[in-house]
RNA sequence: GGGGGGAUAGUGUAAUUGGUAGCACGACAGAUUCUGAUUCUGUUAGUCUGAGUUCAAGUCUCAGUCCCCCUACCA
């Protein structure tokens, strides 16, 4: 305590403990750990799977072990080679390298669950031949209604108790097709009094008669999620699978598939058995991660795909602007418990900020553009003259360097800097009010043209030649030095670009959506995108420079000065010709927050 | 009248397994600042309840309370 030796969660806590045990292999050799990462590919990732993205691998780097992607593609209904794809790329954009990666084929070194199926069957067939597992007839409704309740026993199928031979013939022509979907399941024969619902002769394989989207028709029986999942495990020789809290429950039904297979095997032919851990899942505020309700939200057209930047998902994520970096350091921080939490979205955008401050470059923009006409602009007829003055590119990073931005008689300020009739604290321009414009001169506003509506349309300027650059201005005669309480940003008319923003808010207004009405759509941001059709951004803007980082994921990002961080939306921009940003999140703004108290 | 898990400042998360309850975020106040940003400083506030064991309890015991999960041929 005090001191600064790395926080332990629980299940580090509990490696540490079979490292050292020597539990999997030799006592201190960290190499025997094996984690995985096992999407069902029938939908796209969202930050709660980057959570466990980011701890298997994670806890496999440090320790040195493995770490596999396997795909859990037992339910051909479901399931679609697109999500494969958008699987693999989301894993890959958070950072982990999963066993026999490889930079050139994205899918190498993926496994699939799929290609187990032969072994299982086997493994299946083998349980017949114990009396460990029977062909039952019933209909489903039938198994559901002679399951029991959560208080009450169920009843056994009066199929239970066939003869072995009987057994391994039906599960023979379930394999082979020759029975209807539904009509015959092929189930464990444990205990249908048990207290854990999961054990109540739980369903192993159930006839489904339909094109598997990588085994074809090879398969008509597919096997259920907890019959599979440990001998998945077993196969790959993970040493800790680690899943979800509502899976605590199915542990035991986990360890006695695996012992099942064993029971009457001499040791040497043993499969392995891993030790399954329960976690807590992401729980974020103003989120949803419910495939059903996310699917909805696409379906329904209340957003513009699964990549929407308003979406938790990783694809929506990343092209809001979030960096995988931040990501992982919002994961991280939010730790890994058993305890049900609701974590504070605040975190996640906090996480972007630190990051982005530190790396992404300063640049000028204005989204909603007032004139500013600078009088004394050009005293000596030479009004269209243009000045180019240097403007550094981060200050929290010396080595990014500077760039030019360009002034001139008419430049752009943001409307919101100009109050006809400003309050004491309103540190921006009014009526006679001087303000620096960032990396430029110091302007004071002398005069605003209105229109017929009575909307200001123009401020008319003054600029102090003296203070160049935006330093301060020399002492006057009394050796007393003109200070300044505001900068503001703007862009030069002659050097500016017109393009599109898009201004997103949380996509629901309650922490908890759904709460109130049990349906999170009534709880959806009406407001939650805001588009800018016409913003004037600084013409470095428009096109890569050489001063730019190399982002990873080839995202252009930048902050927008005293606006927020922007990225560019390439694709959008393509399409509409023209620039499309997107504001990943704002600055934090204390200002908003003294402005709303009045 | 079942089973499985969980409870530490507003939020999240630690506490050498019985020995000074710490960290981060937030909020508030101040300093610095060519971004009302960043950075820095300070303040704020906590062991679910009640008994018990002990020199000493967040930690152990007992009894409660509250929250989450479990009755798919989904995962």
């Amino acid at each position: 305590m005090g001191d600064d030796t790395p926080k332990r969660h629980f299940i580090q806590q509990i490696i540490d403990a079979d490292v050292a045990s020597g539990k999997w292999g030799a006592p201190g050799d960290g190499s025997v750990l094996a984690t995985r990462f096992p999407p069902e590919p029938n939908g796209f990732l969202h930050v709660g799977h980057a959570k466990s993205i980011c701890m298997n691998h994670g806890l496999a780097r440090e320790f040195g072990g493995r770490f596999v992607l396997r795909f859990d593609d037992t339910n051909p209904a479901k399931e679609e080679q697109r999500y494969v794809d958008s699987i693999v790329r989301d894993v890959a954009w958070l950072g982990a390298r999963w066993e026999g990666a490889s930079e050139g084929d994205p899918t190498a070194g993926v496994k699939f669950a799929s290609d187990y199926f032969g072994q299982m069957h086997d493994w299946a067939v083998e349980l017949i031949e114990k009396g460990l597992a029977y062909v039952d007839e019933q209909s489903a409704d039938e198994i559901r209604a002679t399951r029991g309740s959560l208080k009450e026993p169920g009843t056994p199928s009066p199929w239970r108790d066939r003869p072995v031979a009987e057994n391994l013939a039906e599960f023979e022509a379930m394999r082979r097709g020759e029975h209807a979907d539904g009509s015959r399941v092929l189930r464990a024969k444990i205990d249908m009094a048990s207290p854990n619902m999961n054990l109540r002769d739980p369903v192993m394989y159930r006839v489904v008669n339909a094109p598997h989207h990588r085994t074809g028709d090879a398969w008509h029986i597919y096997p259920m999620y907890d019959w599979a999942h440990g001998l998945e495990d077993s196969i790959e020789g993970i040493t800790h699978s680690i899943c979800t809290l509502e899976f605590e429950d199915h542990r035991p039904l986990y360890d006695w598939f695996i012992d099942a297979i064993n029971k009457g095997r001499a040791d040497a032919d043993k499969i392995h058995h891993p030790q399954q851990i329960e976690f807590a899942r992401l729980n974020p505020t103003y989120i949803i991660t419910s495939k059903r309700k996310l699917l909805q939200l696409v379906e329904d057209g209340r957003v513009s795909g699964w990549d929407d930047p308003r979406m938790p998902t990783v694809s929506g994520l990343r092209r809001r602007g979030y960096t995988s970096e931040s990501v992982r350091n919002f994961v991280v921080g939010v730790g890994v418990t058993k305890f049900n939490a609701m974590h504070d979205l605040g975190l996640l955008e906090g996480a972007l900020r630190e990051d982005l401050n530190t790396r992404a470059p300063r640049r000028m923009g204005v989204l909603d553009p007032l004139k500013v006409t600078i009088t004394n602009w050009g005293a000596h007829g030479d009004e269209e003259r243009l000045e180019d003055l240097e403007a550094v590119n981060n200050p929290e990073d010396d080595s990014a360097g500077t760039r030019t931005v360009r002034f001139g008689k008419t430049i752009w300020i943001e409307r919101d800097d100009f109050m006809e009739d400003p309050p004491k604290k309103f540190f921006r321009l009014g009526p006679g009010r001087e303000v620096r414009l960032r990396s430029a001169f110091w302007v004071t506003c002398h005069d605003s043209v209105k229109n017929d509506a009575g909307e200001v349309v123009e401020l008319r300027c003054t600029y102090d030649p003296d203070t160049r650059g935006g330093g301060n201005p020399p002492p006057d005669a009394h050796g007393k030095v003109r200070k300044v309480k505001g900068t503001v940003h703007w862009v030069g008319d002659a050097d500016c670009v017109d393009a599109e923003v898009r201004l997103f808010e949380r996509l629901f207004t309650a922490e908890k959506p759904g709460k109130a009405t049990g349906d999170p759509l009534d709880d959806l941001n009406p407001d939650s995108l805001a588009v800018v059709e016409h913003a004037k951004l600084e013409r470095a803007l428009a096109e890569p420079t050489p001063d730019e980082p190399d982002w990873p994921d080839g995202i252009r990002r930048f902050q927008f000065e005293r606006l927020g961080y922007f990225c560019e939306d390439a694709e959008a921009s393509r399409a509409a010709g023209r620039p499309v940003f997107n504001r990943a999140v704002t600055l934090r703004d204390s200002w908003a927050k003294e402005a709303k108290k009045g």
